[in-house]
DNA sequence: ATACTTGCAAAGGATTTGCATTGGC
DNA sequence: GCCAATGCAAATCCTTTGCAAGTAT
């Protein structure tokens, strides 16, 4: 059995979170470490990642796994979907999704403890590029 | 812009696809590349990788990209829902999903271009492990 | 004082890439 | 013969981990 630790208020984790919170981006563990660093210049990366998973495990931040990218994490608890630029990378909150998936208990013999629905697509800025000219 | 290459017919290549298209599963890079070796000795997972995206890129295998998990591939290129056990990482085709997922056209200024529903929980298997001991 | 946290560096795992060679066409 | 494809190894990228030193409680 998991023995819950105690936590410790210590000012790298504060910050983290402090920034995650102000931020309405959804950052990758790199991101937000070269961000934290203009606050704290000798946090490591490594503090970064151990402290969003101590951040997660407390339902204080959720980690988004989104398809074949970079984890990357947000400070919003209320569930909600997500689309993500196919171009630039960028994830967005849908404000106003089209669908909301349910969950039923069971599926087939597995016992469901969630589901994740996740839109793709190209982003206004992306848009215009592809008008514009450049092609990968 | 993109000239289309002309591809070659290799014996990794057919041999990747076939048994690709033989699994009812949906293997890991890696796992594949241990069952083509059986009948290839000398493919090299590199060649496993490279072959895996020219067939992505030309249609005949789909990739997932299920949460932060490694990519998977399968041959079935019909749309179709997924569930992955968050024990042992298997994933597995849902015959009878209790919802389809569609996409608009346009959201909130996104041109978007497809979604992807996937559900997890934990499988058969790993439902009797959890009631017998083991606690990770 | 205890034991959770940190910084640093090294290790890990998945995937990609450089390069000389091989082999479809 | 040309050039895509291969095998091999090294490189890259993201993330985790070991460890000694630091620090919140």
């Amino acid at each position: 059995m998991n023995v819950a630790r105690q936590r410790r208020s210590t000012p790298q984790r504060r910050v983290i979170l402090q920034e995650l919170q102000a931020l309405e981006s959804h950052p990758t563990a790199a991101e937000l470490f070269s961000i934290v660093r203009e606050k704290l210049p000798r946090i490591s990366l490594g503090t970064v990642y151990r402290n969003l998973e101590v951040l997660c495990a407390d339902g204080q931040i959720n980690k988004l796994e989104l398809s074949g990218t970079e984890t990357r994490f947000d400070a919003i608890t209320v569930p909600h979907l997500h689309i993500r630029c196919t171009g630039c990378s960028k994830v967005q909150d849908l404000m106003d999704p089209p669908l909301i998936a349910h969950s039923p208990d069971e599926l087939e013999g597995f016992q469901v403890q969630g589901c994740r629905l996740e839109y793709f697509g190209l982003c206004p800025d992306c848009r215009n590029d592809e008008n514009g000219a450049i092609s990968h």
